[in-house]
DNA sequence: CCTACTTTGTGAATCAATTCACAAGCCCGC
DNA sequence: GCGGGCTTGTGAATTGATTCACAAAGTAGG
């Protein structure tokens, strides 16, 4: 695969924890990029996927909540190498607004109105507490972005043209819990 | 349901976003806790559910890395009022060993090791570089611990009787990011 | 060009999850 | 204590995902 110029599904699926079949499967969903009896060309992959998945393209990101979480998301490098730009941070603690990260201000909530004309953005993070995260999310499907990624660890709900994705921390906790109390059986 | 002393399976579906039917097979897969023209009373069920997942009992959480991810997740209140209790964080920086949270002192990575007898940690909590968390999870894995909750945005691969959930950020976007493009269709 | 060897792409088969649908059980008012 | 109205628990049906398995298509080496 390093310095190789072709893929076998066989060995994307070892790699992805997978069976070959299931890639197969998968890949050809989206077309036929593979050549029999040679596997697939990796820089055809990559670019194919690329276009795919939707990462030919930048996308501008805010950030809502300047508390722990959003700061360290805020200053994660992986998203910007991937073609996800962090446009701006936003919380309604005073105290917070106007500090600075790495060339980012923290604005005030209530600015997001105004700035989606300017800033265009396309994606929402939201990392706010629980008990306010219903009402950003709707102040942030109102002003028109259609995709969430949700840090909360709350039961949200958005009309079905806007597209949310959950991480949910404790609830991971909670599974690997279980798994270890009800091991073996 | 607040302030009811009954919640029927349509109700929490309502507000799990899922079906009732869905409701009901998971819980009778537990057992039968429900009655029949009444629902779920609600203590009855809360305490059945915290038994299963394990909750009842408290859990011990190392944290390995100190970076943005690491310490937010450390300081993070969410934790320690579900029964996961931080012991430990680890890092194997020099410049970060040393370093103070809220009671926690940032430990030398090699040190996990010694302190297992005594800290007795069940969940590893893992905030590393991708490219160095096969090998952090191979030394969380020999010191014994039996459960890891990975952050790093690499395949990683255990033993069978190791549980390991991943949370990848970068991928949640992406995943974000195809729906954007292929909205639709 | 022909034979031996690979590996894809994809129907068919299998396995798993979700939904349907309804008998059985329970509450409540009369 | 009986009838009407709910709601559970669960087989059966359906829908969806994964795996199997193999023809078709390509490579390689003479």
């Amino acid at each position: 695969m390093r310095g190789q110029r072709t893929v076998s599904s066989e060995e994307l699926a070892r790699h992805g924890g997978t069976t070959s079949a299931q890639v197969r499967k998968d890949l050809s969903f989206f077309g036929s990029f593979g050549k029999r009896g040679l596997g697939y060309t990796v820089p055809e992959l990559t670019t194919s996927l690329r276009e795919i998945l939707g990462l030919e393209r930048q996308w501008n990101v805010v950030i809502i909540g300047a508390g722990k979480i959003g700061t360290a998301l805020a200053q994660y490098h992986g998203f910007k190498s991937r073609g996800f730009n962090v446009v701006a941070v936003y919380d309604s603690d005073p105290h917070k607004v106007g500090s600075r990260w790495e060339g980012l201000v923290v604005r005030d909530f209530s600015a997001l109105d105004g700035d989606v004309r300017t800033l265009k953005p396309e994606i929402a993070v939201l990392a706010v507490p629980s008990d306010v995260a219903q009402e950003a999310v709707d102040r942030v499907v109102k002003v028109g972005i259609r995709a969430i990624l949700n840090f909360a660890p709350a039961q949200l709900h958005v009309p079905s043209d806007v597209s949310l994705r959950s991480v949910n921390m404790a609830m991971e906790l909670e599974g690997l819990s279980f798994e270890l109390s009800n091991r073996g059986r």
